[in-house]
DNA sequence: TAGTGGTCTAGACCACGTT
DNA sequence: ACGTGGTCTAGACCACTAA
């Protein structure tokens, strides 16, 4: 009886073999978009190795939205959709430290903001309710504040420098009653993104990136003209199912761009 | 002797009920970032299923980035990284379609360029050499072009309306070598995606998006002031190692945003 | 009902890090 | 040397789809 001896010595793996094959034939045209592969067994026997391995291959491939696996029916080349464009926008500071350019940050302003300040942009976004005398709430998740001096939130503006050119203006809000010791930090040395998450385990988010025109107060820590287009991108981020964190990127729009490879 | 018997029957897959008691213990602050948490032997016992199981929830949530492993070490929660964002754009056409919103397309202007009239900008882009007599070449891959009058590239301006507004700006161009019959088609009709996608498989691309100034043309097509901000996104698509298309896509600000859930 | 993909097992060998 | 994760197997049962 021989022992069971398989050539694992390649530095290749066996599903990494069968993904580029896979893709040869995807990318030379002989297999079509929207038609249908050998199926996982014939392809086991073909490339001599086991179901699973295949599999592997089979759905990562299709994790990659190269493939479409339909059970019961099969697995087919996917509508190759290079519409989509799928962008990463990363932490400032560390780009730039990773990226060997000064760095540096200002502390524009820092100010802590009471339930009878709040406007109502941030009402909403962070779903405060001021709760009047005999007055009833709609929503049961929303934080209901009764004295009107209660701190709610924070705020913080910040211009990012990159080798001395401003290239980023930041304006955040946040959760005062989640991170009450938030407002005491040194914000020119410590990154407000990586102090939030060291704080607190963030769950999810939404963004939006628009291009907007400068206000003067913006265009003024960019040392761009007032009106010009700025890219913005906007995050809300979750923790324990309410809005921690708000923050408004401003960039200028000739010195800064968003990109990547698809 | 008893046959293997498992309960399969559950509608929830045992890697996913591990998946979700990890993520339980990580959003807990039980297990926080930095630390390494158990073995995937010492999980498959405690979860009561095989190794292979645990390792799929153990690289399913690594490659989620909630997880780092590290071979001959362990694995660890990582530093959660909520400073990145992920944008999906879509396709124009199909989103608007999709949101049941009307949908049309006005073709502007089509015109098919020489290697006389081609400019810097788009002469690196495609990497499109004139060979004039004598001499020789630097680039091994760029296409050398003898007779000036030849078509290399065809160029397509398509206004995006959605509801009877316009959405979006695109200018396209086209390698004309690769896809010859590509001027001919009713734009009008046919989304310039979907038709290069099914005309040619893409390999890979790269996109920028910025925030730019509208220029008079642009301004007038989008019915908005010159000089608003609007929001770009740039994207080149390559086919058999060679650039086979590149386009602009202007947008509104007001009227435009990228968004998403990270 | 036959065939497909989805999941799972119990074991194996390998590559890598730490000790 | 030992323990970790990385990969692979040969087989199994289940869920879904199509004929």
């Amino acid at each position: 009886m021989t022992k069971v001896k398989r050539d694992m010595t390649k530095s290749v793996p066996a599903y990494q073999r069968i993904k580029n094959a896979i893709l040869d034939n995807i990318h030379s045209g002989k297999w079509q978009a929207g038609e249908a592969i050998s199926t996982e067994m014939t392809l086991a026997e073909e490339f001599g190795v086991s179901r699973m391995t295949v599999n592997r291959a089979l759905k990562e491939l299709s994790e990659e939205r190269v493939l479409e696996r339909r059970q019961g029916s099969g697995t087919f080349v996917a509508q190759q959709q290079f519409n989509h464009t799928f962008v990463e926008v990363r932490n400032i500071a560390q780009d730039l430290r990773s990226a060997k350019r000064d760095y540096q940050a200002q502390v524009v302003s820092k100010r802590t903001i009471t339930v009878s300040m709040l406007d109502d942009e941030m009402r909403r976004k962070f779903d405060i309710e001021e709760v009047a005398v005999s007055s009833h709430s709609k929503s049961a998740a929303s934080k209901k504040i009764n004295n009107p001096e209660t701190a709610v939130l924070y705020e913080v503006k910040i211009i990012h420098f990159a080798d001395g050119l401003p290239i980023q203006f930041e304006e955040r809000w946040v959760d005062a009653n989640k991170i009450p010791e938030f407002i005491e930090q040194d914000f020119s040395e410590v990154n407000t993104s990586e102090y939030l998450i060291a704080k607190s385990p963030l769950e999810r988010g939404s963004y939006t990136i628009r291009a907007l025109a400068a206000p003067n107060e913006i265009a003024e820590a960019l040392q761009i003209a007032p009106q010009s287009p700025t890219l913005v991108l906007c995050r809300q981020t979750f923790s324990a199912g309410q809005v921690l964190t708000f923050v408004k990127m401003w960039h200028a729009g000739e010195r800064y761009q968003f990109s990547g490879e698809l």
